[in-house]
DNA sequence: CAGCGAATGGGTAGTAATGCCCATAGCGGC
DNA sequence: GCCGCTATGGGCATTACTACCCATTCGCTG
């Protein structure tokens, strides 16, 4: 039934890859995937943000896959930096972690593909296939979740840094000193998050702010 | 270097492994070490906690390679319906979540091994072999986050039941509803939490929480 | 059995946050 | 230029929570 799929290399240069995961499990399995797929790949691991950037600078690959929370350094900035030393690699986004708001974020930063952990591998195979032919390849799973936050009220940047500062930890006067407004501002946009978020505590906001993906430095603790 | 270890069945039956993870990659990883390690082993996996239990069930095996968070059951639930069922089988916990709290319950639950997810294949492999081999194996890591835990204060079971009512935003006078107790009594468990937890607001509480495996339900999110 | 901690609850005061009302200033669009 | 939205800030009343004080009951342990 299905399609047997193979990449050749057009040049005398093997097809190159770098693989990004902190989790040597999931390298190996990528690598084995990628190994099927891809005649004579010349493949490159990094386990951390920073390794994964050098790696890109070095080996300059035809594409990348990322794991979207590593060490050392947020996938988005490694994709950044990525973006700067090799325009023209592909990327794959990895991610066991489906929120909304991070999905979006990759999306406008025009990443290549985005695939879930949970994927089967000959998903995976089909999205490494799609996106080294040119294409694009979004997994339904990210898709889903996608249109699920444009039905979604968006938040002003204030809020979003107010909220930031909610959820770790501070009262609003602190909050006021910090962002320089008073501390009645600052409840008016504690108001506007419970009113848009939907709720009416604390942690029932952090919990939605963490399913939203509205969270970004909370999420390496 | 490194020793070579090789695992033979010594009744004319194969020795029979049941790996369970959400993550297919993980599955294909975890299967590939062991492969290598055992000859010619008799692998059944799983993809969910209810498949995890049927699987166990039927297979009877010696070797339970187990992920702590999974769909449809949590993993601390499926080990205690494997030992119902099959009390012989050897428990290796492999988690790429390390709260000081949950690592304890497994320990309590008398769980074989433990490995993070960050562990490299030829621990992983070693962690095995020692298993198999009647052993017990606690990776480094998960033996620092035991020892931060037992410096940390206990809770006392009300407090951890009025905690998770906190978190999951419910107010005071509520709590004490679905407690049968007075709105003062919380309050005085609320001050208890916040006292221990050494946090002002309850944002940092649930952090707090968060990071020392205090929550059940909230994970499954 | 005396003492200790857990769990229960009340009093009283202060602080933090919410829910309303109000207003002004700036910025982008039709 | 007016409309809508964001961001700013104040007043005032109410609720939610905190920080102190106090007490009783129960079960465990030396």
């Amino acid at each position: 039934m299905s399609v047997i799929l193979k990449i050749f290399s057009k040049s005398d240069t093997p097809v190159r890859v770098v693989i990004a995961d902190d989790h040597a499990l999931v390298r190996n399995g990528v690598r084995s995937i990628l190994e099927h797929l891809i005649d004579e790949p010349f493949l490159e691991e990094a386990s951390n943000g920073l390794e994964a950037v050098a790696a890109v600078k070095r080996v300059q690959p035809d594409l990348l896959v990322l794991d979207a929370a590593m060490p050392m350094a947020r996938g988005i900035e490694v994709l950044a930096d990525a973006r700067r030393w090799c325009p023209d690699t592909k990327v794959v986004l990895l991610t066991g972690f489906t929120a909304s708001g991070i999905l979006s974020e990759w999306l406008e930063a025009d990443v290549e593909g985005i695939l879930l952990k949970s994927c089967q591998p000959d998903e995976m195979e089909k999205a490494f296939h799609t996106v080294l032919s040119g294409g694009r390849y979004i997994t339904e799973d990210a898709k889903t979740m996608l249109l699920d936050m444009q039905n979604a009220t968006p938040l002003s940047l204030r809020e979003r840094e107010v909220l930031s500062l909610i959820v770790t930890g501070h009262q609003n006067d602190e909050i006021g000193e910090r962002l320089f407004i008073s501390k009645r501002t600052v409840e008016k946009h504690r108001a506007s998050l419970m009113a848009k978020l939907e709720v009416k505590t604390v942690a029932e906001l952090m919990a939605e702010a963490y399913k939203r993906g509205l969270l970004e430095e909370l999420k390496q603790l």
